[in-house]
DNA sequence: TTGGTTGGAATGAATATTCATTCCAGGTTT
DNA sequence: AAACCTGGAATGAATATTCATTCCAACCAA
């Protein structure tokens, strides 16, 4: 359309931005809904508003294509998780605002939390979770965060000492179950819907004691 | 290869079961690894060790054999579910005995349990998720079990009075983690792993009480 | 033989990728 | 300034590949 008309600006520099995140919005959208193999490039194509040659002009291939958007969007998220993350603060806290980033970085960015979602579970996924866990290269990810989180937890005996996948587990997926039927409109995912996971979260994992929450440093 | 030789015997029955079972199995081991989309007929056929054509002598086309195929799945997973299941016990057990069973599937059948994985994560999923929760024909589905126990826990107070999404999420959604990290061999689910995962999902939606587990009818 | 079943080549539709051509902002020449 | 180049970006028709489905010759049981 009159895409030229208002980038004459940025196009002295470089532009070659803007078609690249049509391209990538796009196929973020459209992957989100009907998958990798579901989703024709002509059809990413059309949807960015672009030639179909010129996708290739920025992706060598479908592929590669896919593969960058899923690293950037690994980034994105991880940074959402991240953002004003405070170590010093307590155990509970920082496992609060860790895990009230997922839903909020879900809820925020429901195609893109889709898109994820899509790519772990295909025969890219597999292979990437295999390298995550065998070479920690990653420094800063969102897992190796709540690990240590959860490392320090059992040391402080506030977590139960149960295996780092089962904390794992107990943390992330109930949030990514209630953020998926959030985005397909089967729920609404309200303040209080989103505090009372967040306890139970907390309840599934940390140990149990009898005055339970106020006494942490 | 060398199918046919064994096979004399139950071909004077109705053995035509047999060439389905073979293409469903086929179906479900291919489709489990590389989704819908990314498993084409031939691959099918080949895996089946049957021929093309042959694949539509027992389905209209590809779309109604996965449909077939999921209905199946569905089936035998609730049966695993309901399987000794003791609608007297009391609410903790019972809830116990549901969720064991769903980590007992997904370990005894890994490719069942991907293929269902696959099946929810796509465009058909979405529609069949609307249908069961708009009209609830289905009778003695996984879900309304569980929904009619946390009914009567919450009555009871034994339940945390919280959404029955909220609730679904925090027993299914870790369980599924565990059970696909273990598919993809990231861990490995022993009964001491599993146990404590089934105590945490119990933990999460439980009313908080200071004596706990043993005052229960 | 006859009726039905099978395998797999044949078909046509859909798809990823390529490439010859067009377009245009910016520079150069007059 | 006006007319004219120029190189890289964009395009979409053309090509090559893959796929679902069809079709039929060979096969098998009765």
């Amino acid at each position: 359309m009159n895409i030229h008309s208002n980038q004459k600006t940025l196009s002295a520099l470089g532009n070659s931005g803007s078609k690249r995140e049509q391209i990538i919005d796009a196929t973020i959208r459209l992957i989100s809904e009907y998958g990798f193999h579901g989703t024709p490039v002509s059809m990413i194509a059309q949807e960015a508003g672009v030639g179909a040659g010129t996708i290739y002009r920025y992706f060598k291939d479908k592929d590669s294509l896919v593969l960058e958007i899923f690293a950037q969007v690994n980034r994105d998220f991880q940074s959402t998780m991240l953002d004003q993350y405070d170590a010093r603060q307590p155990i509970r806290d920082r496992f609060f605002h860790l895990c009230r980033g997922i839903f909020q970085y879900g809820i925020e960015n429901p195609h893109k939390f889709k898109f994820m979602e899509q790519f772990y579970n295909s025969p890219y996924g597999t292979t990437l979770r295999r390298e995550k866990l065998f070479c920690n290269c990653d420094d800063s990810s969102q897992e190796l965060s709540l690990e240590q989180l959860f490392s320090k937890g059992q040391a402080q005996q506030l977590i139960k000492d149960i295996p780092l996948a089962t904390l794992i587990a107990h943390s992330v997926g109930p949030i990514v179950f209630l953020v998926k039927d959030s985005i397909a409109g089967l729920i609404h995912l309200d303040e209080s819907t989103i505090d009372s996971s967040l306890t139970a979260c907390w309840d599934a994992i940390r140990v149990r004691s009898q005055q339970s929450d106020i006494l942490e440093p």
